[in-house]
DNA sequence: CTGTTAGCGCATTCAA
DNA sequence: TTGAATGCGCTAACAG
């Protein structure tokens, strides 16, 4: 039992019972066109009656788009990108849209793979963290709604959702030269994206407003997406270069390596070393001493990022770009302290 | 520029194209029937040639099925579910299918919307950490394979992919009472539902087995699923019953308030008193002491999840339900120790 | 205001 | 082995 096809019921399931014809029910039921407020009840009494449920390929293929939204990120293991998505689906799905999530794990094969997927489904829009600007690139020929979320590939036109990421790392550097530290090290991962090179130039340029000489040694590059990378990048750093005091992690994943070869060494926090990171995500704010971050308010971040794309949809086609920037905000908390 | 409807290649275009008919484009690129290999390469060609990908909603309209799975869990920023999505993603990735993601906020209204929007999608399956046994149901009588992730609603029937509660419960509690603990107390959120329930049968039987009397008023009963109430029911409890020498949280969320009430009250962990968690997440690894845990290997648990909701899909159809029961393991940290 | 007709793009009969 | 015809379920013209 309960197995088989389940012959479900059509338009024109409810037009019988109704006593109408099939366009009228499309017409009563979507409220397009003229219909009589009577059949309208009457066909609505029927519909819910038997149970009908419109086919949404048949109306996507027939309206030639859909109500779901792409929605492709690097990691959703990550938190920041896990909150993310939360903010992009709770606003999309308010909206009555629905959310494809597909990981790439950074990968610009897999990002166009999904590319592929999307403009076969007639998604009515994409939200990307972009990792290749290919793809952003083939969204747009193929006539699809594109957000360029936190980051930019290649082009700078269309819609996007970004951090100021200059500012945010201004502000962390300010906070820990305001502090007094002359020897701040930077961990980053990559400078290709949008939010690297801007994180990179706050941190410089916080430098030169202060006045304060920057040793461009103490920027260490990490060369894979892992904590684990990042530890052993910390482990090198503090080895080359013990008078540093101040330790400024470029992102979460990076920040989580750093802290745990501070344990691991046993370094006082703050006393000996001070530690700040971008993005915070829960743990930060549970370990003593607490993380000294800048937030870019996640989950907000992701909502804004879908009501963009609403916004494009509701007839906005043909309007000028949004640019939403997102202000990042320092949370100061104990990991940060003036050198001893 | 840009804007616009994009005419996008259809099979007859690629039949021109090839100088076949659609027919054939079909047969070619599915692989299904017969194709002269000659004729097929040609249309592979033309195909690529011109950039053809095909609709996925006339074919899932066609086929009355699409390659889309449902997957429908409580709270995407909690990082159980979202590993569990992420495992769940990228085994469905890897067999070509794609995962619409809904968030339901643990609330039964919005789980059935999600049902209905899955059944209008005419998804191939739904994965689903269940709040309401109705929608369970309600997916069922659609005729739509799912598999219960996590816990179960209602019904024992179909396919399942499930912690062992009762048995992970018991390997904390047994740790705990190893240690010489006597007075554990247990906080819990809810036991309508099947984890629940068998976190606290499972810290009953440790408490049997080992002939320790069990308390009932060690058992703590927040309200809300808000890690804040977690907090306030530590700190009722605690100051009910100051012999306590145990904690036992029931999951992440309760774990975080529990750990911060513990923090605020500066009481010293293991020493003056013992913290166990069921689930593992990143922050109980990089606290000081690390939070001993129970870990469900949450991201293979959802691999799980999509491997045997693929299964059924791969011609199980009218198969035996499978139920996969996942080992918990313990993971012993520094936040348990003997009492004093 | 409503019904008839047509076609979205595909996969599958059935004939050839 | 291939092509012509058909219909999945829906909505939008167009007549009435």
């Amino acid at each position: 039992m309960s197995g088989g096809v389940v012959r479900r019921p059509t338009g024109a399931d409810v037009a019988r019972e109704a006593g109408v014809s099939p366009s009228t029910v499309s017409r009563a039921l979507n409220g397009t066109g003229y219909t009589a407020p009577e059949v309208r009840e009457r066909v609505r009494a029927a519909a819910a009656r038997i149970g009908y449920i419109p086919d949404a390929n048949a109306r996507s293929l027939r309206n030639r788009s859909s109500r779901s939204v792409g929605v492709l990120i690097s990691d959703l293991r990550n938190p920041f990108y896990a909150d993310l998505a939360a903010g992009i689906e709770q606003v999309l799905r308010a909206a009555g849209y629905h959310m494809i999530l597909v990981n790439d794990d950074g990968n610009a094969e897999e990002e166009l793979l999904a590319v592929q997927t999307f403009a076969a489904m007639r998604v009515s829009g994409v939200i990307i963290t972009p990792v290749s600007s290919r793809s952003v690139k083939s969204l747009r020929e193929h006539g699809i709604n594109v957000v360029q979320a936190d980051r930019r590939a290649g082009t700078r036109h269309g819609d996007a959702v970004l951090g100021d990421n200059e500012q945010g790392a201004e502000l962390i550097t300010e906070h820990l030269l305001g502090l007094g530290h002359r020897r701040i090290a930077l961990l980053i991962d990559e400078t290709k994206w949008t939010t690297g090179a801007g994180r990179l130039a706050g941190y410089r340029a916080a430098h030169e407003a202060a006045g304060v000489p920057l040793d461009e040694k103490l920027i260490s590059f990490t060369t894979s997406f892992e904590a684990e990378a990042a530890r052993g990048a910390t482990a090198e750093l503090l080895g080359a270069h013990p008078d540093v005091t101040a330790l400024f992690a470029a992102n979460n994943v990076i920040a989580q390596g750093a802290f745990q070869e501070i344990q691991r060494r046993r370094i006082a926090v703050p006393r000996k070393l001070s530690l700040a990171a971008y993005d915070d995500v829960p743990w930060m704010s549970m370990v003593r001493p607490g993380i000294t971050t800048v937030t870019q308010h996640t989950v907000s971040f992701g909502k804004r990022c879908a009501e963009v794309l609403l916004n494009r949809l509701d007839g906005a086609a043909e309007q000028e770009p949004t640019i939403v920037h997102v202000q990042p905000e320092l949370v100061v908390r104990a990991s940060t302290a003036p050198p001893r």
